[in-house]
Parts: structure tokens; sequence; C-alpha cells
DNA sequence: CTAGTTGCAAAGAGTTTGCATGGCG
DNA sequence: CGCCATGCAAACTCTTTGCAACTAG
């Protein structure tokens, strides 16, 4: 099998997306929001373009795809050369804000429980439910 | 505030519907199952009651909502009388078994983020998403 | 030149909403 | 009787597909 693969351009649009998201670094964007970045920037990409290109950038291990609610859309982050093991999530369950929080308590967690208890966490759709610090301390 | 909750009906279609979930006990089902299930049954339910009483049933904690795969449906699970607190819940994505865990770990999770984070985390909706031991040595 | 790429329009799936009718308490 | 529940149809959101025109290499 060699690695040769031409079978990709590097298109204009393809260069953009790619761009946009390494600019963007550890936070994550829907298919939606880039899609409304570019029509601002007056460079619309159709979305079609921008979900075969996601797609596409997933496969080829550039960008990682989140799964945070379901009726949501899906989240796409850059995966930085950098150990960026992601973070984790915590939703609030009042306002609805999503804190992105770094901390290796999360690996922790998938260590123990691979170790411990023979069960491999999906880390990206690893998301802890509420509340944040304004909400439960005005309760 | 009184315990009085006279903002809910007890109706037949509520009833079928937590009925069936019951007997199904473990085995989690969409919407659309529960949908074609009383179809079958000629007791068809509509699937707008179907949706707006599996919502009325999570918050009452009586069931719990599972995301397994992005594109498909919500999946739906009878929660027992069983005391299902103070323990993790682990949810296969590939074989949808849910693993009840009792560990030490869930509270130091908990206290770290409280103390650390200033977020309150909801036990009761807090679900790990991944492969059990069977579905991931597989691979 | 040629295969991969683009993007409009339309299809699809799952879920939600509007609204008039029906049923529990 | 009043308020909640029901369910059809239509709206909505996110994502995918068909297809003809376009472009990078």
């Amino acid at each position: 099998m060699n690695d040769k693969r031409p079978a990709s351009y590097n298109t204009q649009q393809r260069k953009l997306i790619l761009d946009y998201m390494a600019v963007l670094g550890d936070n994550h964007v829907t298919a939606g929001q880039i899609a409304r970045h570019f029509e601002h920037e007056d460079a619309a990409i159709g979305q079609t373009t921008i979900y075969r290109h996601l797609e596409k950038l997933v496969n080829d291990g550039r960008i990682r795809k989140y799964f945070l609610n379901e009726g949501d859309s899906a989240c796409y982050q850059y995966i930085d050369n950098k150990d960026c093991q992601g973070h984790f999530h915590l939703k609030c369950e009042k306002c609805g804000k999503l804190i992105h929080l770094d901390c290796d308590l999360l690996n922790e967690i998938q260590e123990h429980v691979l170790n411990k208890h023979n069960f491999q966490i999906n880390m990206l759709k690893m998301v802890f439910y509420g509340k944040c610090k304004e909400c439960f301390s005005g309760d």
C-alpha cells in the first residue's frame, strides 16, 4: 500500500476551512458556524462542500468530530501536533453554558475505568451535566 | 410548595408507554420503535404524543435518554426502582449494554470538579459512553 | 485533459410546533 | 367544566445526494 494519494486536490475551500479550524485551535465549531463565518467573509463556501471537507479531514485525522448533544449539530475541532487530548465539557443545565475544561482528571478517569473496569471511554462524548457557579450559588 | 401535581394526567397513552418501557427493562428503544410497536398492537399512539411523553418521563426521572450514534435517533431506557444513584453509568455504544459501576472515583470527580472548577455535577445524568470489554476487544 | 471538486436544489431523517378535538379529574 | 392531552399536518434542523459546471495538477 503506497502512501501516494493524489486523490485529493488542495483547493482553496479546503485551505480556508482547515486554516480557520487551526486558528480556532481548541475551540470547536459546527458545520453551520463555518458556513456562517465564510458568508460574512465574502468567501462563502457551499454547505455541501463544508460537510464533505469535514468528513475527509476527520478521516485524515486532521480534525476531530464531537457529539455533544444530539439534536445539536456535530462539532469539529482541530487536532494540533501537541498532545492535545482534548478537554472535557461541563454543560450547565440551567443557563445552558458549555464550559471547556482542560484538566488531567480526564486522563485519570479514562485510565482508571479502562484498567479497573474494562471499559473504554469515548472521550469525545464525555459531557458532565450540572450547574455552573453562577447557577448553583444562586439557588 | 405542595407536592400536589395535577399538571399531568395519567392517560392511557402515558400508561402504555411507561408499561412498555418497564417490560423492556434494560433494553432501550427509540421513539420510532415505540410508535411502530403500538401500531402493530392496534393501539397506535401519535408520534407527537410519544415524543412529548418521553420528554416528560425523562424529566420525571422515570426513564433515561441516551445518544448512541449520531445520525441515529435518541434511545430511551426504563429506570428501575433500584437505587441508581451513587454510581456511574457506562453505556456501550456498540452493544447498548448499560453498566452500573460503584466506584469511589465518582466522588473524587465530583469533588474535584466542584472545588477546582466550581461546577456542581448532576450525577443522575452522568453517563459515560464508550465500549465494553466484549466490544472493544473484538475490534 | 481528466479526475476530483463545487454548490444549488431537493431529498431525508428525526424531532418539534400549531391547532382543533378529545378526555381526565 | 377546565385544563391538559392527543394527533394530524406542516415546519424545522442538520446532513446527504443528484447532477451539471468547474478547476487543480
